[in-house]
DNA sequence: TATTTTAGCTAAATCGTTTTAGTTACCAAA
DNA sequence: TTTGGTAACTAAAACGATTTAGCTAAAATA
């Protein structure tokens, strides 16, 4: 079953292909290809049901109309929110998305740039890994289009789309502080990874201003966001010893820590706010029907993807951009979880 | 910038670019080339760091190792782990997805699967949306690889991956009726596609196998799944009337409508299990933290993805392989919402 | 010595487009 | 009669790989 090409329809119609190419890419006026042609030309093509070989054509011309798109984890709700948005925006210009979940691992993201540039891409998004700046230092030095998201390498100067960190930190321990909680402990990971570490720092920054100390034994930097068994060990030394718990209040710094922490936590048998408030960053459903829903910093994840993709499609159409670093407004929803 | 191509690597060694084509496809044996001329190949792709363009092997070979994903919303949950699952197992065998969502519109998809045949894609999954037979009915005319996933058309004979629809919904209706619940609703969505009208189908048999009467009043079918206003007016119907509630119990045939649905009962002031018993398919992690934990239908989607990709590259080596309806087993996963 | 075999390599076609640089035929103007 | 212009179209190269068919020189065999 060979598809219809572009010969296929020259020869039925006894016509050159050049002159099938020019009226399917509507160059018929341009060059002055006579109007009856034309009309039997785009006739033929939807009667075979022409489909334009993209291969070929990227082959040809160079671009693919491709972007290559590399996320920690597509089923974790935060990436497939962004990923929608992604998708959905890339299509409205007729860009395809080809998504790798790299799994925060920087030797898989690797391959995948690899991977991808081997599939031609015109451009790629990346939320990139710890430890992989040197990939996304080898994207920026060939002036290849480039978009970051979620994080970003202070080190390089590449186009980013984020939050301000700190200050969405600041805000949620302030909250907690306001509200009388004296001993708030942080959840975290990745310590080595800027998002990360700018909320810590907002964390800390809220303590000091707000004279209360810092307590490093409140501050657990775990290695893995999927380790089960490391959160539980931390909460365990936070909350273990019925009278003699070490912390009043917790900021997670991202959902998937605080839905298994919560879920932990319950299982402790520990009520939230009275036991415990809590404050998290970003929003997912769970969050909403929690058994006591919960006060979150939530991130304009559409308007994310929808301006990275603007940001990168602008570059590449115009090489010569220079980058830009946006940074989006967060807002915070006061819910239940941090009593009042 | 230009990439390095055989034909770069070939004059910088005075060889031809076949022999370099030989030697990178590891077929330096087979062709009897020279061992020392082989290393030098070799050493040469590397330090020029070769890497083919995947376009010009496609148009070629006519094979792209690429697989097109179709799937309903990739930032529902659901969706989401299913992707994860089939880029994994795809990528285990050298093979990329180009993921698109559909929004269970046919429209989009009829041009999603153009789109995905301009770009040559080796093969399809597809979770198709209603009123798209003819789109799936075509590839199948053509014997273009495809697997469905989550449902299908019982008058096409095409690959499938799924559950047993009915069976599952009769089980979590009988264990609602088992723990005393007489008035039981069912709110679903969809009702012309085939999974959901047999979620409703295996909850009224168990309601008639049980000697209950089947209550129209009490089968809510929406249209959309997204839309809150219809839910809500739904679930009003239901529970409006303190002292005249229509239902003691609700099966929700999909985790979107459960997860809503449940945020809307609670705004009422009802309580779960107490007032009202509830039981899902699906099992987003909403569920385990929610007020009160929600007894489920758990799909299993990791066998689900990689079946899929299985099946169809299957497909993709053995064009003649016919075609296979893989049923998987459900998980019934008990916890408080339904009382005891 | 003549013929065949083998090792080691290459030329060129091909996939389906796009695009440059023409060509042809006709008519108008000089 | 020559020149120039224009309308309408086409040949062929190019993109970067794969693959078929075949070439040359040396070694083995008859």
């Amino acid at each position: 079953m060979k598809r219809t090409s572009l010969n296929d329809i020259a020869t039925k119609l006894g016509v050159s292909k050049t002159l099938v190419s020019f009226v399917l890419n509507g160059k018929g006026k341009e060059f002055r290809i006579n109007e009856d042609i034309c009309k039997k030309v785009q006739d033929t093509a939807k009667e075979m049901n022409y489909q334009p070989n993209r291969l070929a054509q990227g082959l040809r011309t160079g671009k693919t109309n491709t972007i290559g798109l590399i996320i920690a984890d597509i089923a974790n709700p935060f990436f497939g929110f962004l990923g929608r948005e992604i998708e959905q925006e890339a299509a409205k210009s007729g860009y395809r998305v080809i998504f790798c979940s790299s799994d925060e691992n920087p030797e898989k993201s690797k391959q995948q740039i690899a991977m991808l540039q081997q599939s031609q891409v015109d451009g790629y998004i990346i939320s990139p890994p710890m430890y992989s700046s040197d990939q996304v230092q080898a994207l920026v030095k060939n002036n290849i289009p480039l978009v970051l998201i979620d994080r970003f390498f202070p080190e390089i100067d590449s186009n980013y789309v984020g939050i301000n960190n700190f200050e969405a930190a600041y805000k949620a321990t302030s909250h907690l502080i306001r509200l009388g909680r004296k001993r708030i402990a942080c959840i975290s990971v990745n310590k080595d990874m800027i998002n990360m570490r700018e909320r810590t720092e907002g964390y800390k920054q809220a303590l000091i201003d707000a004279d209360l100390p810092v307590d490093e034994n409140l501050v657990k930097i775990l290695t893995f966001s999927h380790d089960n068994k490391e959160l539980v060990k931390a909460l365990k030394d936070l909350f273990g010893k019925k009278e003699n718990r070490k912390a009043d209040a917790i900021l997670f710094s991202t959902s998937k820590l605080g839905i298994m922490g919560i879920e932990f936590i319950s299982s402790l048998g520990l009520k939230i706010p009275d036991d415990i408030a809590v404050v998290s960053f970003d929003d997912p459903d769970a969050y909403k029907i929690c058994v006591s829903p919960v006060t979150v910093v939530n991130q304009p994840l559409k308007e994310i993807g929808k301006t990275a993709v603007q940001v990168l499609l602008n570059k590449i159409k115009h090489p010569d951009a220079k980058s830009q670093q946006i940074i989006l407004k967060t807002e915070f929803i006061i819910r239940k979880s941090c009593g009042s």
